[in-house]
DNA sequence: TTGAACGTCATGTATATACAAGTTACAATA
DNA sequence: TATTGTAACTTGTATATACATGACGTTCAA
């Protein structure tokens, strides 16, 4: 009969209201009392609801006082967390575009046995795909799946989502993931495929991503040309 | 009576013994209810440092398994969240420095009136350190406060840790923290300060800190060494 | 031997109550 | 006037209970 879990259609009601505006920057919302009546359900759930929303910065919590509105505009988050490039396209410019250089199932090498933790001649879905937004190709995606996870892999998934191929149609779960920033120089694939004039460095993401059984998934690179760049992180110290 | 709260402790207590290599990666965690005799509490008391637990990467909540230790070794956190200079030193090599370059309390340019959102003719005070590990000049922090929250600063609290000062004396409450990642030219301050020889691009990091009541403290640009620099993110995926 | 059904134990969600603790406004008091 | 005290709000913590849901081994029947 549920549809889905009452505290989480609340956050994400609650989280759209503020994200289209219809409460200001510093205003107070409502209290968990007031709350707990307007949504007919006790004020625990609330709260439930109430800390999502802090801990993705909608809100902050002041005790004795309430809760007040943060300027997510101030805020803006394109590349925190968990988003896929589709995700990140769509928010920034238009005009985005995906090349599937290469797409094989290969046996892991010492490099992907390492990064992936797996055993010699396991089976590896690679996917390398290049990014290019307003005519520059500016991003170099280099995905590794187990096949034991991800059986089947089309170009044309990859020109898309992976990840809603994933989520959806496999209906894995991804449920964690580990960054890794930093900075190399380019290597020569690096600069054979995207648009490197001039620029001496690349930023390297490497992205662990982990379902909820905690087994690792998927193992990312993402080369990025340095000039278009950028990566926002929310963080609230958890304790004290 | 109570010290601290009941769950942040429970929290704390097992979080070390993960540190401490207690238990092992794949292991499971005793169930809550164990826990709960355990600890001589309620359920959603545990819960709650559980839940604490697996926000922080400790631990991965498998429904109708129980909780398996996550591998932190493999996951090292150098960088995450809202880490200080001497935290990320004193866990890496050692044989570092802080050299205080500049303290003084300026007006804010529009520059500054624009990052710390202050008005005009503003009182700021601006530190200007470089860090030195292993001989070599490779971050060049500039933090800047108003005076407002921050009355006195002196060149020995700058060469220690400004975030002691300001937690343990000030008793400022740090609570979230927005990061910005982009790479950059050097500025000529940039080449003064730090050994860039033979390299083209700096790392810059913006960090807005804000406290409990959810003002801004503190705007803070670390610029580093490309070659140097590390930033590690752990994440997980909110909702479904 | 196979497979469906069931029981048990694990975590997940929802509710209720009680009290602690921080904030604010206002009235009482010195 | 200035301070104290109190009442009425707010959020924070702790506890108890109930049922839902997922994982898994055992039992029992085909």
């Amino acid at each position: 009969m549920m549809m889905q879990n009452k505290y989480i259609q609340i956050y994400k009601q609650i989280a759209e209201e503020i994200s289209e505006g219809h409460y200001k920057p510093k205003e107070k919302l409502a209290s968990e009392h007031e709350l707990m009546n307007a949504y007919k359900t006790s004020r625990e759930t609330i709260r439930k609801a109430l800390n999502l929303l802090a801990q993705n910065g909608y809100i902050q919590k002041i005790q004795g006082k309430g809760s007040i509105v943060l300027d997510r505009q101030k805020f803006d988050f394109p590349v925190s967390g968990l988003v896929s490039f589709k995700e990140l396209a769509g928010s920034l410019g238009d005009k985005h575009q995906t090349h599937v250089e290469e797409l094989a199932v290969i046996d892991a090498d010492d490099y992907l046995m390492y990064q992936l933790q797996t055993p010699p001649e396991t089976k590896i879905w690679k996917a390398l795909r290049v990014r290019e937004i307003d005519g520059e190709r500016i991003i170099l995606d280099k995905d590794y799946f187990l096949q034991s996870n991800v059986p089947e892999l089309t170009k044309e998934i990859c020109e898309v989502s992976i990840y809603d191929y994933l989520e959806n149609d496999l209906g894995l779960t991804i449920s964690f993931a580990k960054k890794e920033i930093t900075v190399e120089e380019p290597s020569s694939e690096d600069r054979r495929l995207l648009h490197l004039e001039g620029f001496s460095n690349i930023v390297v993401v490497k992205n662990y991503v982990y379902l909820e059984d905690a087994t690792l998934l998927q193992y990312t690179e993402s080369r990025h040309r340095p000039d278009k760049f950028k990566f926002v992180d929310f963080a609230r110290r958890s304790h004290k």
